[in-house]
DNA sequence: TATGAATGAGCCTTCATTCAT
DNA sequence: AATGAATGAAGGCTCATTCAT
């Protein structure tokens, strides 16, 4: 067996593993499920991967090592950092909305972030927090200078926040949109509300926030 | 065996099942783990609920039949739109993140949300429609008259999205800032600063957003 | 079922499994196989004995819980200590090598004898050491008031021994005798022999031992 | 790979295997355990040895290809059978009992007479007749010269026994008399005590035995 | 020749479920 | 009605062994 068929065994078998581990979670995923369908023997995960959790730990490693573009942007010249916010949300968006990538690697990170299982900790430092490291970077531009560290990561989370809810909660929003109305949302479209959004949340004087006595709206 | 003490043993099954469905998920969790917490024979969840499904189904509902006082807010009189916002935003929060109360109401219901099941319908329209219809009021008054249905959508999702991600992302949050600087992240402080950035992103006039070209902050 | 078919289970489990266990050693033992023997579901070991060291544990204490006549023995009165030794020797022999009774119960403590498991410290005391006690307690009679306690110790360790021997080495000492040979072995011969030849060794006048100079033997 | 190196793997493997062996039984030592300590290749044992009991038996035969000196010993000049005895005790003793020398020699043995495999046969014949019969030799000096066949094989016995008795069920003499009680019983006091034990036996006439009437002990 | 990736039988255990009481 | 002993399918994992290189 050439050095290229048992790469191959191994990278079936991750492949695989994740896409089970994505759609069933990882106690409810069967290694004996995984080997019959990556065509593998039943004995070939714990030969690879030591055992169960092995191949875990490999699959999620594997779906996060796929760099985003946005850890380390290479931003077009001359880009306003308004402008690197919003092409910040669209890329991000796109990531977890394509339905064309393979659905398991986004699917995998976000049960990690639900279910914190050992791998989360590499998963943060390897893929999020360069991520974060960037859209801090932004903020910092579009923010006072004065701006404190807590307040960077409270703008930080918002914009986080907005675009993982059409991910994590996207049954729940196809329920209550209908779906009809949902499949109109296409990623340019949230893109643009978010970016919109966030922006006008940043930009707004801290003094001309609607008062608690008047009550009034954006008439 | 009384009938009070049959319902007893059918409620506490419930209460205990909820726990452990919402701290291990449906698969995870064991119906002899659930009896012997609950004190009751093994036979019981199929006696009183058919099977293991049914028992989480009657779990799920138990959840969401605990009225959430953002349903159908009993508002103070005269109070202002932006002051009801704040208001929901700091229950949803509390709701969300207090861990003094039995946590698994929410806790299941985050589940459900991340991975819907059957009981899932049955949630959404008793549980989070009541809580959207309450807020989409609240953003009408918030916003002109002419604003569109989808827009109001975007703008309840904004919302919904910054509330939930410290619940569903609470590990990442922790691992990203440090256990010493989550910690001072309580109730308040999160519910103030989403309720000012919202508020900031929907009272901004739209033309006067960070540009394209200028790419200037707000300094 | 009846309380009495449960018990019969448990019962048949255990001798089942400790006939397995004694011919086969515990690691070699498969959960299977006895649970076939006994005619019982695969997972009667787990339920009934929590797991497969369970299962040998009650097994193990099954084999000693029949009591032996050594260990509080009720001798016929007027018994000199020389007879008792007698006594005592043969009963042990007939014990040991007695092919009529369930074999495993002598075979399964030979084997925690020679790879001592959890169970062994238990056995040891409920069985071994009662019997140890009987046999000081006779020597204490055939050999002079100030005997210390060591030179007892090693006193029950050569009769022991000597009893042990025969049923723990018998296929070597059939190998070495001589299938023929060995048959006439019978355990009344045996016993004369081991009680002839400790008697003399307990009784013989210290200064009377064959020299180291003059060689000769008892002509 | 020269063909010394093989032949070093081949002997490593047998050293080692007869160490894990020893340790844990046949069934219970894996084939991955031994090659991973002989640093061999995990296909090796088969490639070398056919299979796990063709490396058993070529440990054990190399175990007791390592002949002892009781076999055919070399008695210094002019001893006394008494003392030859004397010797023949000391030196069994010590070859049982000695921790300091690779153990799995005597363990294995040990293991193979009191579950006899296939292997049993050879060894007995390569390893246990030549002491029996230099016991024997011993034993003839000692006793009248009409002493019968069976007299003699039921003496070498009663030696054996109480040799072996300290190997085989050293656990329990352990748990019987203490940690610390039998740490003083070291090979030189044991073969002592046996030496005494068995030439008092040997050298008592017959008649002057403890009476069965009587029943006085040695006063 | 000697390797190590791969195999498949089989092990112990867990689990939801059933059924006679 | 309610129990708990018993079930059998299935799970993860280990192991000696094989086979192409």
């Amino acid at each position: 067996m050439t050095e290229r068929e048992i790469e191959d065994t191994r990278q079936r078998l991750i492949a695989i593993a994740g896409d089970v581990f994505a759609e069933h979670g990882f106690r409810a995923a069967t290694v004996r499920d995984i080997c019959t369908r990556a065509k593998a023997n039943i004995a070939a995960v714990n030969y690879h991967f030591g055992d169960k959790e092995g191949l875990y730990l490999a699959a999620v490693e594997a779906a996060h090592c796929n760099p985003l573009e946005l850890m380390k942007p290479d931003w077009p010249a001359a880009l306003t950092p308004a402008d690197k916010l919003r092409f910040f949300i669209e890329h991000m968006l796109q990531h977890l909305l394509d339905d064309r990538r393979p659905a398991w690697h986004a699917r995998l990170m976000m049960r990690e972030m639900a279910e914190p299982t050992q791998a989360c900790a590499n998963f943060v430092e390897a893929y999020i927090r360069p991520m974060a490291q960037t859209l801090r970077g932004i903020l910092k531009d579009l923010l006072p200078a004065d701006v404190g560290d807590e307040e960077l990561w409270l703008m930080g989370a918002s914009i986080f926040g907005q675009c993982l809810f059409y991910k994590v909660h996207r049954p729940v929003v196809q329920l209550l949109m209908g779906e009809e109305a949902f499949s109109r949302l296409d990623v340019k479209r949230l893109a643009e509300h978010i970016s919109r959004f966030s922006l006008a949340a940043i930009s707004a004087p801290e003094d001309e926030l609607p008062g608690t006595r008047r009550g009034e709206g954006r008439t």
